[in-house]
DNA sequence: AGCTAAACGAGACGGTACGTCGGGTCTTGGC
DNA sequence: GCCAAGACCCGACGTACCGTCTCGTTTAGCT
């Protein structure tokens, strides 16, 4: 089906790809708002909801296509001879992106359309806090936790983030090194 | 000098605070509207704006009030004879509470408000997840954590819960138990 | 009923009408948009969908306040001494100044706002049309015609006038003379 | 240079006068868009666009073309033997099927759109306003009138009609009888 | 039989105006 | 001075059409 009509603007999609990072990360979330995208990417405002349907659509797909530069689950493992590489050095490059101001405000608006509820909540689940909390819990279970506490450690750790992020506290190394403390192996389980 | 003319009514106060709780157990903090609960409550619009400045001051202090049931930290410390309690039995009727889905709702509600930042983000901190967050922080002392640590397992605590309310997952007592194993001593503690 | 409330501003609605009345006889009929309206009256947009339902409302509430001069019948019947008028000198008056350009092109919109139909049809009819065609007939009856003969030319000279301003031709004196010159009496009649 | 490349669909041209004419009568002629002209007609929006300027160029070919039923002046002028037919007896037919109800939105649509100025309104004036303006003032001259009188008496008949359509109301047969009395000779003129 | 060029359907593009909704302020009269 | 009522200005929302601009697809007349 090769489409007829005219086919959609690759350029427009990203100018309000790009629009919205820009304007998100200086605005914030509340203050971003569809005219305002629209105009900044010099579009007309029925294009961007002829493609989007919410605002958090938009962004959801910004940082998909890695227009807002959200740390993504690094890689999936990087492992240089044999060792595990352990939460905590993974935490140490990740923790540290992801709780940058300029990146925060991103997660903070995440968090604000998950809240909302509606399709855009699974997308960003979808897209991507599945995909960290996975990575996370792969590191756990190569780590010796069983599947099920991984999965929980998984959330402990991100939620954690989360929080930090949402009560606008700073995240420095030491709170990374604890955080990924938690990840350790237990006196139980030897 | 207390009060030249007509004082405050407290009848309208209340009014507010349970008009504000039902709308946001029905619609959602988004859906939400000054005018949704003036109306709601059968008082001026004006008369809401001229005690609280946003939504979100009407909402915490709603819980606060208890007019919205959010489970507040159980009781400081319920400590039988000298015991600890346990992050696990807390969080057993804790996070049990605090994930039923017409919590959960609340605590969306409370998250989408902090993310905005402004004054409801901090007044959102002060009056429910600070003191949350200092009473599991208080257990993990208790348990043997160094300072530092329990604040961390309390982010990751209240942190795993905030992540399975935004993307809507069920909890059940395995998650909780091991969200609880999260407080146990660890090898290299003793 | 003493209203409860803060009462209706009389000065924007003083304003709207201006606002009408001035972009009317700039930008015409089309070109005549509520958000310009608004904009040049100083008021919100609200504020004007709130009193008025379509731009023909606003027209023509602005026509028979006076902010929009019309000339409306000039007066019922100023007859001097006792003599009938004549509907040739009430012409002369009256259609010399229906069709001056200005004038012209409220004339233009009030059809067009006819033409639409709703409502407003009704409510130009109603006050003005309706008065005009009325003091016509009267001086037609006073000239000795039948009531019914005498609302036919009514619509006729009313529809001559229209036709013209429509057309956007030039009325000149021997053109009302021509149609005053209907209304003269029939050789039948005597 | 006559034609290269595809030629102009015929059938296209029929479809898109034909919705028009429907759309027309279904809706008035607000309610009247290109975009719906061309869904309705099977054809593509730039096909319209590349053969008519406006709505209302696309109308008056469609009154012309026969496609949308107005009366046309009925015929230049049928004279049997020598004997003038008489302004009341043309009206008669005209006159009735002018004012039939489907009829007379077609005229309202006309007006609408001769009060919107541009060409729209010449075109109107010379395919079909104009017209039947040459054939009332034919039928006057030849009933005794003088040039200039017989083109404001034509005014005159065309614009009661018209303000019996605009105001929306029946005509009936005394109606058109005054009307074309109007025609009739006058007692000074013998 | 192939080539060329215009018209065709479809539909996305940048715009403008619409009418509605909510925010936060102001202004009444009554208590 | 608080209160219910409700009008005020403002600005974002999502929709509907506008007129223009590609697309890929016919469909003729001219080689």
């Amino acid at each position: 089906m090769p489409s007829k009509g005219r086919p959609r603007s690759e350029e427009a999609r990203r100018a309000v790809l790009t629009a919205a990072a820009e304007l998100l990360r200086a605005e914030g979330y509340e203050g971003l708002t569809i005219g305002g995208i629209a105009e900044r990417a010099g579009v007309g405002r029925q294009t961007v909801y002829r493609w989007w349907s919410s605002k958090s659509a938009i962004v959801s797909e910004a940082v998909v296509a890695g227009v807002i530069s959200l740390p993504l689950p690094p890689s999936p493992e990087p492992l240089p001879d044999g060792a595990v590489p352990g939460l905590g050095s993974w935490l140490a490059s990740f923790g540290e992106a992801v709780t940058r101001e300029d990146t925060a405000s991103v997660v903070r608006a995440l968090a604000a359309a998950a809240a909302e509820g509606g399709p855009e909540s699974e997308e960003i689940y979808a897209r991507y806090t599945g995909p960290v909390k996975a990575r996370i819990a792969a590191i756990a279970v190569a780590g010796g936790f069983a599947e099920g506490d991984a999965a929980v450690l998984a959330d402990a750790v991100q939620g954690a983030l989360l929080v930090s992020a949402l009560t606008r506290r700073p995240v420095d190394a030491a709170y990374l090194a604890a955080l990924g403390r938690l990840g350790e192996p237990r006196a139980a389980r030897g």
